[in-house]
DNA sequence: AATGAATGAGTTTTCATTCAT
DNA sequence: TATGAATGAAAACTCATTCAT
C-alpha cells in the first residue's frame, strides 16, 4: 500500500531509477519544468525525495532525462513500423496515420516539448544521440518520396524534413492546442469523435498535397 | 525629489495597466504561468509590485488577460486582411502568408498558447467573448471555400475549422517546435533563409491540397 | 513578548535592519558562518526570516555587514582612546590595556575572524573601507614609537605594524584558545583571576620587550 | 573487475583508518566542523562514506579524533627538540622559532583549534590524556627558566604557562589571522618575505622581553 | 494611485545517518 | 571489512500576497 503501482521494490536501482523517470515524465508534462515539483515526482514514484538527486543530479538534470525518455519511445515505435518494406503510397500513409496516433496517445509528449521549446530548447541543444536517433527516420521518408516520385504517384520536389514537419505539424497543433481551439471556435475537439474526424481530415489534406 | 527617474506616469492609471499587460505577456510568454513571477512584472513595467493586485486581482487574472490581449491582437490583424474582397484564390494565399507570418513575428503568442493549453485551458474555457471574436474569421473562410468550389479551384468537401487548424498547424508547428527540430534534425531553423523556405513549402503545400 | 529586546517595531526599516544585524553577530560568532542559521538570525531579530533576504541578498552578504560591524566598532573605540595626546609610555600601556580588554568583552569579535581566516578572508579581502579605518591607527602607533625612542625609552627599530600584530597577539591567543589551552593545561583560564592575571603578564611582557 | 583502481587497500583496517583521519583533518581545517562534509571525508580517503561511521562512530567522533591526531603530532615534535641538553638562552630561542616555524608549516593545525575553541572546547575538554601530553612541555619550560635565572640572563618572575601562551600568541595571531591582517593592513602577509620578517620580529621581541 | 515593508507557505537542495547485502 | 541504496530532517532561498502609509 505504499506504491502507487509496480511490484514490491526496496534496493532495486534499477526499478527505483525507472519509476522515478516514468513519474518525471508524467509530473514534468502536467506542469512544465517550473511547475513540476520534485516532491510530487519522488511520490508518485513510491521513493524518497533524495533519490532523485541520487539517480540523476538535479531537477534539470531529471528533466533532461525525461525528454531523452520520450524520444526513445516514439522513434522506437516508429522504427516498428517498417516503412522500407511498404509501397510510398501505403508507407506515407502510415506514417500520417502514426504521427496522429501517437499524438493522440502521448499527450506528455507534446506536452514536454512545449516546454523544452520555450526554453529554446537548452536541455537537448547538441545533443549527438538524439540527432543521430532521428536521421534513420528522414533517411526512410527520402527513400518513400524517391520512390513514389519514380511511379509518379509524389511530387518530385519535396524536401524530407519540410515533409516531416508538415506532416507532423497538421497532427501536433490539432492536439498542443486542442483546448484553445476548442475554446474559439466553442466546439469540443477532444471527443472521440472529433478526433476521427480530424484523422480524416489530415490523412487526406496531406496525401492531395503529394499529388504530382 | 520624491521620484528617482524614467518617465513621468505616477498617477496614469491608463498607462500604468497598458505598461503592466505588455509586460505581462513578455514575462508570462518567457516563462509560463508557474516560472513567471510577479515582482519581475512590476519591474518591466517599472513600477510597484502591489499595483499588479490593484488593478488585476492576481497572477491568474493577469496571466487571464494577458491571453485576451494577445488573442484580440490577432484578430484584430486578420480582420485587417480584407479576405472578403479578393477572389478565392488570393484570399486564401493570403491568409496562409499572414498566418505564418504573424507566429514568425510573434513568438509570445505562440508560448502563451502553449502554455494555457497544458492547463487544458482553463483561463479561457468557455469565454463568450473569445468565441464571438472568431466566428468572423470561420465564416470568412467559408465563404472563399464556396467561393472557389464555385469556380471549380478548390475540392467541394472541405470543413472550414479543419482547413484553418491545417493553415494554422503547418506555420504553428514549425515555430512552436524550432528548436528541438533544430536540434534532432541538427539543422538550424531559425535562421532566415530556413524560415524563407518553410514560408514557400508551407504556402505550396496547403494550396496544393486544396486542388479539387 | 514577541520580541526579545528592543522597542516595538513595526515597519521601521533602519530598527529592522540594526536587529538583524546585531543578532547577525551574535549568531555568526557562535556557530561560524557554516554552522549559522538564517531562522535564526530572524528568530532572534524578532522578524520574518525573507526579511534578511530583503536587507542584506544573502547569507554571505549578511555576514560582510557584520564582519564590517564589528571592525567598526572597535576602530571607534580606539579612536575614542586619544593617544595622540599623552607621553609615549603612557599611550603604549593603555594600547595594550585596551587591547586586552576589548577582547575580554567582545568574544564576538574573536569568533567572526576566525572564521574569516579560515576562509581566506574571502568576504572583505580587498575592501578599501577598512583599510583606510585601520590606518590612522598604524599612524598613532609608529607615532608614540618615534615620540618614545626620541625621549629614550623605546627601542628604534620596531615596525608599528609588527608591532601592532605583537601587541594584539599576547592579547588575542589568551581569548581565542582559552578553552583549548585551560583543557590542555590543565587550568581554568577563564575566571575573573586568571584573566586579571594574564592582563597583567600581557603589559609587562610588552612593555618589557620595548625597552631599548 | 571488482576494483577500479587505485592502491591496494582493501581489507587493511589500519591503513583504511589512517586514511580517514588524514582526510578529516584536511577537511575540518578547511570548513571547520559544521562545514565539512563526511562524504568528502571519504571520497578524500578514496573509501566508502559507511565507513566513518564503521571505525569512528559520528562525524563529532572523528572530529575529536583529528583534534587529538593534530596535537599528537606537536607534542612529539616538541619532544624531539631535546630543549633540556641546551644551555637556557639557546633553549628559549629554539622553542620559539619552532613555534612559530610549526604554525608556519602546519595551518591545518591552527585551524582545527579556531572552529574547536568556538565551541569551548566541548571535544576535549577534560581529556587527561592531552593533558599529561602537555605537562612535560611546561615542565621543561620551567627548568629553562630557572635556569636561565640562575645564569642571569631571564628576569625571576617568569610563569612558565604565561610564557608559553605569550610565545605561541606572538606566532599564532599573525598566522590564524594572517588573511585578515593583510586586509586591513593592505600589506601582504603571506609572502615568503614577510613570513620571514615576521619570524625576526618575534624571536626579537620575546627574547627581549625576558631579559632582567 | 502608488509604494516599500512584511509575511507564511513552499521549493530545491543538502546532509548525517541507517539499511541491506 | 566494505559498499551503494535509501531516508528524514533540515537549510537556504523564493514567491505570491497582504499591510501600513
Amino acid at each position: 500500500m505504499r506504491e502507487e503501482g509496480g511490484a514490491e521494490r526496496r534496493r532495486d536501482p534499477v526499478a527505483t531509477k525507472a519509476a522515478l523517470l516514468k513519474a518525471a515524465v508524467a509530473e514534468f508534462a502536467a506542469k512544465g519544468l517550473a511547475g513540476a515539483r520534485i516532491d510530487e515526482i519522488a511520490q508518485r514514484a513510491g521513493v524518497n525525495k533524495q533519490l532523485v538527486y541520487h539517480y540523476f543530479g538535479s531537477k534539470d538534470d531529471i528533466y533532461r532525462a525525461a525528454l531523452e525518455q520520450v524520444y526513445a519511445e516514439i522513434r522506437e515505435r516508429e522504427k516498428a513500423l517498417h516503412l522500407g518494406d511498404l509501397p510510398p503510397l501505403a508507407a506515407m500513409e502510415r506514417l500520417i496515420g502514426f504521427s496522429f496516433d501517437y499524438l493522440a496517445e502521448h499527450p506528455e509528449f507534446l506536452a514536454l516539448l512545449a516546454d523544452e521549446n520555450r526554453e529554446a530548447a537548452r536541455h537537448i541543444r547538441g545533443s549527438e544521440r538524439l540527432e543521430q536517433m532521428h536521421s534513420p527516420l528522414i533517411a526512410l521518408l527520402k527513400e518513400a518520396l524517391e520512390r513514389g516520385a519514380e511511379e509518379g504517384v509524389f511530387r518530385r520536389d519535396l524536401d524530407p524534413v519540410q515533409l516531416y514537419i508538415s506532416i507532423s505539424g497538421l497532427s501536433y497543433f490539432f492536439f498542443s492546442n486542442n483546448f484553445t481551439l476548442s475554446a474559439i471556435f466553442g466546439r469540443s475537439l477532444d471527443t472521440p469523435k472529433a478526433v476521427a474526424e480530424r484523422r480524416r481530415h489530415v490523412i487526406d489534406f496531406a496525401m492531395k498535397a503529394l499529388r504530382p
